[in-house]
DNA sequence: GCTTTTAGGATTAACGTTATCCCAATGAGC
DNA sequence: GCTCATTGGGATAACGTTAATCCTAAAAGC
């Protein structure tokens, strides 16, 4: 069975409670006590129940962590980075995934405050009145990564959507594209409301209008994307560039570009959005808006223990500068640097 | 503040312990009086403290995942299996990384058994005298996923690494080539060992020898594949087929390949292994070893859950099938097929 | 009418920690 | 030699839940 406290206690013939101090490096023991009382405790194997001190002392070490959609390496790369940065600031990660549901979002949430997280990271859908009453009456610090929440202003992270498909949009322009097509994300998520609002305003500053034809929208996966796709290029739709509201959706889209025989980039330039590990290594390489995910997942954390450890700390919106990556999907390099 | 059962206890006068059986749905208590204390529960937002309750039943309802590599996606979509697997069994997931580190590993496995959790799914190192020794006195029931470890025959659920490398390079065999380049992986990981005992078998049941200048060794990942399979192209050495531990170190292989100007197939054929998700959409697609990911994941859960509900449950290696997935980066389809 | 059964619920004692309060011994200050 | 800190450690009470045991009416059996 295994050890506890108690039994360090009657194999050192001090009290179960010299015990714990002695283990948690309470100065008022003396140096000789902790010496016998450590090397009994390593001797014994021991192994601190955190159960029991999560209980005693309400505080968790652990951060609940709601993803949105497992199937989608973006979040595995911003989590990863969420799991060290926690690891190094000796927290715990409980993860669930959502697949974008609302309700999910709201169980999950429940689920980690039943098991006493101390904080949360959160990638959130939109907007969901029953969410956002849940997410206003939080006792517990809440944190979300790379996405907003209609109502809620103050708790994100953002990695510059609006301005990052504005930047590629406006690139493309200035290339003289004016048939854009542009592939949307997933319903009731902010990315897909900002980077579509990107899109918009780019047209918009130059007193152009997107045309609404060539405006797909998608769930942000492969299948959907190249499907999607598929059907615009059967139903004769032309254009001369297609901007993805991620990387998975231009894949996808390359699929469908390729099986159509549209040469890229030279018939069609082809953007992504995120940037993930895979993307270079594509052929033709995707050009991409870069998001920096390992350190959205570490600012995440690092935001969030501090907010754990100072209560009165307030929140205000983190803004991380997204950044154009041009490969092969586009044709040469930045005009402009 | 926070909801517990005296609240409900008090708002309803039943006594705490009636409250508790109530709502887990005790058949001693009358239909009227659970109905009447769920009512209430609902009313306040009751969420039952996970952590009393664990500490009370001993019995946490978690999995200790110990993953290994986070950065390769492989692990990911095991995961994926292993997490809806366990939402639908209603058990929760604690991760955590080793990044292949035996100390970690050990570490891992120590937080883990602080936090109480009931079972164990790992992604172990092969060969470790400290690590065998913890698995040997571990208490709970644990599952290596997809790995063996030296020394423990029975925990394991494997997927047939040393067939499915021998099937892959006896194809290869079969269409001629007698220069096959082999890319090994990491060390000290079952699955490099086997798959290279494959490689070896393969040529082995033919009375061949495979020529050592053509096999490289890499830590599994792209960047590392891609330098030393330059580093080979180099120093000269000529092979008409690539065959690598897994997808990862295909692609770096492939790129490789590419800069070098060895067009594939036609003069150079290259296999994977895993079958990621996204091999499919590489340019040429890779032609790989399809493992089961999602369903290793999901037969991990449902077997250690099998073994932590009935402790007197033996253990037996259970073993999937791998199958090969031809595709661009071989020339034309499965001659048997 | 009395005892026995049973439904329905209350009391109480854990689970392993940690925090609060307490005490004994030692030594300093005068 | 007395007081008074200081040091080092012990005793005890929680934390919120659940399990084992116990209690009490009312119904049922004779």
């Amino acid at each position: 069975m295994s050890i506890r406290l108690k039994d360090i206690s009657d194999a050192t013939s001090f009290s179960v409670n010299t015990v714990s101090r002695a283990l948690r490096g309470d100065p008022r023991i003396s140096e000789a006590t902790r010496e016998a009382i450590v090397r009994k405790a390593e001797e014994l194997g021991y192994i601190p129940n955190a159960i029991a001190g999560i209980m005693r002392t309400n505080r968790s070490r652990t951060i609940g962590v709601v993803s949105a959609d497992s199937s989608n390496p973006f979040f595995a790369e911003v989590i990863l980075g969420i799991e060290e940065a926690a690891r190094k600031l000796d927290h715990s990660i409980l993860l669930i995934n959502t697949e974008e549901k609302a309700e999910n979002e709201r169980e999950a949430i429940k689920l980690l405050l039943g098991r006493q997280v101390d904080g949360l990271v959160v990638f959130p859908v939109y907007d969901d009145p029953a969410n956002l009453a849940l997410y206003r009456s939080l006792e517990i610090p809440f944190l979300f990564a790379g996405r907003r929440v209609r109502g809620i202003e103050d708790h994100s992270i953002l990695h510059g959507d609006v301005e990052g498909q504005i930047e590629v949009v406006d690139h493309l322009l200035d290339k003289g594209h004016r048939k854009i097509l542009y592939i949307a994300g997933p319903e009731n998520v902010s990315n897909t409301v900002d980077r579509l609002e990107g899109f918009r305003e780019a047209y918009r500053r130059r007193g152009l209008e997107p045309d609404p034809d060539l405006l797909l929208s998608s769930s942000g996966h492969i299948e959907d994307s190249y499907a999607k796709l598929n059907l615009a290029l059967n139903r004769g739709r032309e254009f001369s560039a297609v901007v993805c509201f991620n990387d998975l959706v231009a894949i996808g889209a390359l699929k469908s570009l390729f099986e159509n025989d549209r040469s890229v980039p030279r018939e069609v330039e082809v953007f992504g959005f995120d940037n993930l590990a895979i993307s270079q290594f594509l052929r033709p390489s995707l050009s991409s808006v870069d998001v920096p995910k390992s350190r959205l997942g570490r600012l995440a954390v690092e935001e969030l223990v501090a907010h754990i450890e100072d209560p009165e700390r307030e929140y205000r919106t983190l803004r991380i500068k997204p950044r154009l990556v041009f490969r092969e999907t586009t044709s040469d390099a930045n005009p402009q640097s």
